[in-house]
DNA sequence: TTGAAAGCGCTAACAT
DNA sequence: ATGTTAGCGCTTTCAA
């Protein structure tokens, strides 16, 4: 691989000049940039961005850490992150925590030995150990879709409240009954959130909260799978239950057509995240979208932003809309044959 | 942050000796040795990934080149390689190429300019100029999911053929006579191998093809949404379908249902790949799984044979089976009501 | 067993 | 406008 002093020479020039040219940054005269050009196309000069990031201390990497890029959900905010990174220059460290901090941690100091310009990161309940060893690295951090409560930091995040509240205002539009609700554990989480909007609705529409019919369970399908089949078994006339997510909405809608139920009739469900799959399945789900293109950017605009500007920290969390994305599975588009 | 030359000022050593306890490369005095490794506690020093890459020219980074990491394919695939990368001690550099060649040679830059220590790659069809680069530029290149049928460089795949006329011969085995096949296009791509498995099986099995009930369209759950469509309005009396993949498969169960008709009744409908989401959809999705889990574990030994033995290239492919998972689409398992 | 010194490939003053 | 030089933080040969 040819390296800078290999395009000096060939271009008869020291190879600060040829950095001149690759940094646009000094001035240099039009025919001896023109020389070096010239050098660094025909031997295919690429600058050591290794040695480049050691010498400048930026390495225009982020570190994002996930608990999962296989669930539905993460995987399109990952991918709505990486593009928008990469509009803005930065390559993406992808990690997957698991949502144990154990190995949260040895991303976190991953990240940071490979010296990441920030790092993006949807932290676990129990991540705030992994919060401090960034700060303490002076390292720019952001959360997204999950936010500490403990420690202030940037975040972006969407109303998660609000957007259950809407579901579930739907859901009593649909003149039901019966009121239950599937969310995810955890504290930091927007599983409480989301559950408080659900019951912030049904209070304000003096319909009383059943709170055995209120289930915490793991974020997945099965989780959602298992919940719903238990609560049903609890309270058989369930008829409308909204899920604090579309991967464990998919559960329910299993398990409500497992019950010989059919949802969208005999149960009206709402699910909340608004992954791409919702719009095909059967019952097509009704869902809380979030609103992914934009989370992504204004997560990379806020890091940026933190990057250029370490010190001015603004911790007041953005808070994007979402949108309820009306279908099949709450009752209100006529079902398609099954 | 503290430095290497702080901690050897804090043992009293040559800052080659803190070197030498971290790498564990040198033999080191007992004695000598605790002191360093205190005052390493005592700083919270850890060593620069990017300084030790560029002396050592060893990154400990891998680039995954993927296609689109939302598509759940590639989403569980590339959590699966994350989570083998990691066990072996490499982070990923994650890059979506968008199947548009331009991208994916950005992204291929970009890795080499950070200096991976090799790139897993499910190419595009046109990505041959990308392979051109990776080799040229000495970086050790492994393959997956998708293999290039002009550049001979290792890969790791499924057996897509025999997936595919395991597949189609459960779909005769159901007594069903007008079979249809939905894959993606591409010349690279399993595409054409799994619909030569399903033109090969009602080959085997006397039944005559019709290849006008043959479609490549687009790798996406809205591709096999119109293909079916299209392909029912075209052949009303389809009543086997096989689709070259999960996410279209979930396309064509829409459309079907669309139609009036009841997926696992009136048409029997295989996918391929596996993934996890088509164990709850209605109907469950009857699929050629795809091992996920092996699949990466074998592209990440393959790459660290590579990077240790860059020489000894062995471009023969690892082919790893698959397995017909059975569930109701197929018509196989009670249909649960809807 | 430990230390000195020469890189790794680049940037960024500073000097010319 | 161009070249010199001293790092960036680490590894590694070589000598002590």
């Amino acid at each position: 691989m040819a390296g800078r002093a290999d395009v000096a020479r060939l271009a008869g020039v020291s190879p600060a000049v040829v950095s001149y040219v690759t940094n646009g940054s000094h001035a240099v005269g039009a025919e001896t940039r023109a020389r070096v050009l010239a050098a660094i196309a025909e031997l295919g000069y690429r600058p050591n961005a290794l040695a480049r990031s050691l010498a400048t201390s930026r390495s225009h990497t982020l570190g994002l850490l996930l608990p999962d890029s296989s669930n539905p959900y993460f995987a399109e905010l990952s991918s709505a992150i990486e593009d928008a990174a990469f509009a803005a220059g930065f390559t993406v460290l992808l990690g997957n925590g698991d949502d144990v901090v154990e190995r949260e941690m040895t991303y976190v100091r991953t990240f940071l030995d490979r010296q990441v310009d920030g790092v993006i990161v949807c932290p676990s309940n129990d991540f705030s150990h992994g919060f401090d060893e960034l700060v303490a690295a002076a390292v720019p951090v952001v959360s997204t879709d999950r936010v500490s409560r403990e420690s202030a930091l940037p975040a972006v995040v969407v109303d998660n409240e609000v957007g259950a509240r809407t579901a579930t205002e739907h859901l009593i539009g649909h003149g039901r009954t019966t009121f239950a609700c599937i969310s995810g554990h955890g504290d930091m989480s927007p599983a409480q959130a989301r559950a408080a909007g659900w019951e912030q609705a049904l209070r304000d529409a003096d319909i009383d909260v059943d709170r055995d019919l209120l289930a915490f369970v793991d974020f997945s399908a099965e989780g959602g799978w298992e919940a719903t089949r238990e609560l049903l078994r609890r309270e058989p006339r369930i008829d409308a239950l909204f899920v604090g997510s579309d991967l464990q909405a998919v559960g329910a809608l299993r398990a409500i057509a497992d019950s010989g139920r059919t949802a969208g009739k005999d149960v009206s469900v709402v699910g909340f995240d608004g992954i791409r799959l919702g719009e095909y399945i059967s019952p097509r789900l009704t869902t809380v979208a979030q609103p992914f293109r934009d989370l992504s950017k204004t997560v990379v605009e806020l890091m940026v932003e933190l990057i250029d500007n370490p010190d001015q920290v603004d911790t007041e969390p953005r808070i994007l809309p979402t949108r309820l994305e009306i279908r099949e599975s709450c009752g209100c588009l006529p079902l398609a044959a099954t």
